[in-house]
DNA sequence: CAAGATTGATAGATCAATCTTA
DNA sequence: TAAGATTGATCTATCAATCTTG
């Protein structure tokens, strides 16, 4: 509202933006996927059987059912993942690693904590760390409105 | 590094994203336009003359030359910016704000303004907005590196 | 009809290659 | 040669429309 809230959720917004942009290239060069591929590959092998519905994949990542299935789409030619039929519900997939995705997603793991904590949480203390999650929580209630 | 830190940066970046979609979204509705259109208006708006040097625009914005120049594309070809020729140096371009362009932020600050005070900004206490800048300074310095 | 999922069109972002002038 | 800027190809994201099954 203020001139200089407006500045500083500019200011971080264009400091997360750099971080996301080096954490894709980062992940690009080293596992050769991008930070989308990676939470999906993340969000299937927290699920409880490495393998999850389709709209449940989207609620997870807070995404869209159409940006889900261009972006299965595209792992699914790439080999990362692999979908698979739903006996219980006609009208759903289910989703899981593949073979390259299990390989990729491991390359990838280390790759992102490695340029995380470089670039991040090592530069964080403890008290700013507490207020990360404070404001995150702040954010989520105002967002929720 | 832990899966706390790791954990507190996701649900970051997943409610930042969430704010910005919903910008986006009440930007193009109210005004139009959308959230990168209104960045690139307000740097030019902010600019010395109302007008603005390409690759100063770039730096303004933390943007890569080739992104500017196809943004730039798109919004001259709506009518939002003009390009004209810089005399000092034969390499480059000015752009600034055309009239439908000057019509459009006119109507997007306040669409922005709106959805950030209600959506953050008012949302959060003096302290919040406190440890919103210094986290920002924190993730700067680091990001640096 | 509603839920799960897909598709096609369009807009936006990224990368490498190119062009012109300093 | 390097700086400023553009282009074309490719990849991603968003929206509306559609299809199938519950």
């Amino acid at each position: 509202m203020t001139e200089t809230g407006r500045g500083a959720w500019r200011d971080l917004m264009r400091v997360t933006a750099e971080v996301n942009a080096r954490v894709n290239r980062e992940l690009q060069r080293q596992a050769g996927i991008s930070l989308a591929d990676f939470e999906v590959l993340n969000a299937i092998a927290r699920a409880p059987e490495r393998q999850i519905r389709i709209f449940e994949l989207g609620a997870a990542l807070g995404w869209e059912q159409s940006r889900v299935s261009h972006q299965l789409g595209r792992m699914q030619r790439r080999e990362l993942v692999v979908r698979s039929e739903c006996a219980a519900d006609g009208r759903g997939t289910f989703i899981a690693l593949a073979a390259h995705g299990r390989r990729a997603l491991r390359r990838a793991t280390a790759a992102y904590d490695r340029v995380l904590g470089d670039t991040v949480l090592g530069n964080l203390t403890a008290a700013q760390l507490d207020a990360l999650d404070d404001l995150t929580a702040a954010l989520q209630m105002a967002a929720a409105t």
